[in-house]
DNA sequence: TTAAAAATATGATATTTGTCATATTAATGT
DNA sequence: ACATTAATATGACAAATATCATATTTTTAA
């Protein structure tokens, strides 16, 4: 069984604010299990009993519109928690959870997590404040799909995937979407998202190699962006 | 000075866990004040130290897009709180708050709030719970911000207003929004919106009478908004 | 009360975006 | 290696929405 003392993503997540004794006894009650790509962690309506912890991999937290058509609504990279918020709601998962590459990721019971809230007013303050985080990422996220334009949606997506997600040494984005899920990302259709990148190869301001892509414009790309 | 102990929206908000002792304190250290139709209660960028308690009146938690448009985020009603966000975070404001209708709210300075945090769980966890729900709701406004049309979402926020406000005798949504305002949460041009109201209008779906808006017919509206 | 300003309304038109059809390319399994 | 499937790409067109112009009504303030 691995130990939580020694795992390092801990440290960047609200999880920091543990003391050893804590994190003995989370060691004891976690589970930890691999996720393949493409595989859910969880699904919308589904109870979330808990809370899981990333330590590989990143996934997508996406939601089902009537109109057939899948909404990333976040991206979630290691050391990141999931399933706080319908945990403390106790409501079911409003999001369904998918592996964007293999995952390493902890589950933490729901009945240690509220004693740890209980104990431990730092750890709770962290939850909190990483909420109110997410809060505010979404109000902003949902001003931009009321009042940007799809082009400037996929300038923001663009810039905000090697922000988060870094560049590899051919200064490619380090995230692999494919067409489809940078669609559902911006919220348009497919077809359009891939006239996009067109547009902005030809305009230089992003280079395609495949799958791959390269932001060769950054200034101009968030000019774009607004 | 007012007495939190008998202030009958306190029961409605986080606020209900805190015991006779803590009200006590809350109530010598608290400011009420009142605010003008229009007026802001705090703008983006600014701090806010502390949350308000709304007592009366109506208001909206808007963001100026770069476009030069405001998008409404959410609309506060008596007995919500309000500033928790920033509060909690340590941030400036990223929501502009002005009232819809005069108001009366308490502003319980941060210091205070956070010693309840402190000394009461469930307060806190009231807090945390409040928080979710609004992540929760905003993911949900992104998705049909993003994947529904115009008109779904003027349906969407037809509906909303009368579930969330109510009605008057003569049927007339309670609140009023001018169309500019309905523009804002709907996130279109306020022409659209016009357009689209004058449309539901003669489709017998609504009923206008000046700036008063009745719904006629609920239940094509429900399938109107999917 | 009445002139001025603001809000509401509607038409004409341009722009953006979605949809459907169909290539072309890449990935997959046998 | 090759057939099959899936992903990416592009054209043609339709639908949704924004913008600009201008009328009409309502509100506001002198």
């Amino acid at each position: 069984m691995g130990k939580c003392e020694q795992c390092i993503v801990r440290e960047f997540s609200s999880l920091k604010a543990l003391n050893k004794d804590e994190l003995l006894k989370m060691a004891n009650c976690k589970t930890s299990f691999t996720i393949k790509k493409g595989a859910p962690i969880f699904e919308e309506g589904e109870s979330v009993n808990g809370i899981y912890c990333i330590k590989d991999g990143v996934c997508k937290l996406s939601k089902l519109s009537a109109n057939g058509k899948d909404q990333i609504v976040k991206l979630v990279k290691p050391g990141e928690l999931l399933g706080q918020r319908s945990m403390i709601s106790d409501e079911p998962a409003n999001l369904t959870a998918v592996a964007l590459e293999d995952m390493e990721v902890c589950f933490i019971p729901k009945s240690e997590v509220l004693g740890f809230f209980n104990q431990n007013n730092q750890f709770s303050m962290n939850v909190m404040k990483t909420i109110c985080g997410d809060l505010k990422d979404a109000d902003d996220h949902m001003v931009d799909m009321a009042q940007k334009t799809v082009k400037e949606r996929l300038a923001i997506t663009l810039l905000y995937l090697q922000d988060t997600f870094g560049k590899n040494n051919d200064n490619t984005l380090t995230i692999q979407l494919s067409r489809d899920e940078l669609a559902s990302m911006i919220g348009t259709a497919t077809e359009s998202c891939i006239r996009l990148l067109s547009d902005f190869n030809k305009l230089g301001l992003i280079e395609l190699s495949g799958k791959k892509i390269i932001l060769k414009d950054v200034v101009k790309l968030k000019k774009m962006a607004e």
